[in-house]
DNA sequence: CCACCGGAGTGGTCCGACCACTATGGGTCG
DNA sequence: CGACCCATAGTGGTCGGACCACTCCGGTGG
């Protein structure tokens, strides 16, 4: 009764499943210490080397968090620790897919602002208001890109999905940087972003879910277009 | 003029953001093959293990694709290879942050669904349709379980919109084993899939897409719901 | 011409050593 | 007595090399 021989795959392959049970079950718990690599290794039967692949992997996948010189956690598995890795697929998509993903984007995000404009607290609004006007303030393409991006992620955070929030983040970074460079060549890019902006503020402001999710749409749809033109070109 | 030293975070690392860089600069294109791990570590003047790792890592995230004995691959880099982590997420996810996931699938199946009635080909009804009869022709639950799931992906494949289909796949996967439990605990529930079933069906082919949509958020949101309420117990 | 087979090359696994960092506890100084 | 400091044990990080398992291709013999 000595258990062998699965066998299946790589011995890798098969520990990333064991650790990924063991969270799964509740063996391994949130933010909960796991033994030690040579210890891990040894309870498989397989080298540390291949161990250490596993835990790599589980680590960029944001399930696991390695401490030099500590020790290897859980993380909190949090909606941001685990799509962190949305971003690299937004990053690493071209062409048609690029464009799926924005419709994705604009999808969730309209109604991501439509809850949020049901949803939101004074604060919350106050802060999307501050960075409106820090973006209406600079011409800087960086500084506006920051602000840019820290308006959607609070309207986000007040939908009240961290799932959802964490979702558009991973979706925005690849955009938004694509359409710095449409900055680059379409004059008023900035002037019809800022309109756009305001009128997603309005709704909001007057808790109008219907116009918010308009608005939002209408925002992506923006970008949506035009790349689908550059994709022609 | 040696370019030494970045020294950020640990080499491994490096390594990543440096294939991740090959490919979003297009100097590797998908399906190309890389070089060797061995030259590869040369190159980057890091050990072969710490190469592994950071290939590894890249395999898992549907990145790369390793075959043993003939080489290291950029995968086809489509939506279904980068989003076959987003099933691990669904997977590790529990409590608030399932329904939170569950409200997101909401959301897309729904706008999927949607789209899927106006674009929808007689083939791809017809397709829906034969994984209807069979979800209804047996009461085997695995059985019923895997034509649910087929019956969903050929909607969402008819939406066209492949980056969505393939989030919704890995949205449901853990999701749908969630269902089978709720089955052994509340009765009627099959049949009311059944019923919530048929009425996608018929706004499909009735290419109604406001109906299909309604349809759509009502089926996900049944599941929702029971989610909910299980949470307050 | 084809089937077979061998070797070269590749990823997969393992081992053992050492480095870099952290945390802990005991000793020291104020 | 208490706060600080530092030696040290333990942990993850890196390295190099060895060997295994598999794939692929070209030569060889039928």
């Amino acid at each position: 009764m000595d258990e062998e021989a699965p066998q299946k795959g790589t011995v890798t392959q098969r520990a990333i499943e064991e650790i990924k049970a063991m969270i799964a079950e509740g063996r391994l718990e949130p933010g909960q210490r796991l033994p030690t690599e040579r210890d891990l290794a040894a309870r498989l039967g397989i080298s540390r080397s291949s161990m250490r692949e596993a835990i790599r992997a589980l680590t960029v996948l944001g399930v696991l968090e390695a401490r030099h010189g500590s020790g290897i956690y859980v993380t909190a598995l949090e909606a941001g620790d685990l799509l962190e890795t949305f971003g690299v697929v937004a990053d690493l998509s071209r062409g048609p897919r690029l464009v799926e993903l924005l419709e994705v984007r604009r999808i969730l995000e309209s109604t991501a602002t439509a809850l949020a404009a049901a949803r939101i607290t004074e604060d919350q609004l106050a802060a999307v208001e501050k960075h409106l006007a820090a973006m209406n303030a600079t011409d800087d393409p960086e500084e506006i890109l920051a602000h840019d991006l820290a308006f959607h992620r609070e309207i986000a955070a007040a939908a009240g999905n961290e799932t959802m929030a964490a979702m558009l983040e991973g979706l925005s970074s690849r955009t938004f940087r694509a359409r710095v460079w449409r900055g680059y060549q379409e004059e008023g890019a900035f002037a019809r972003t800022r309109r756009e902006h305001a009128a997603i503020h309005r709704a909001l402001a007057a808790r109008d879910p219907e116009a918010a999710r308009t608005a939002a749409a209408a925002h992506v749809g923006e970008v949506e277009e035009w790349l689908r033109a550059q994709l022609r070109a």
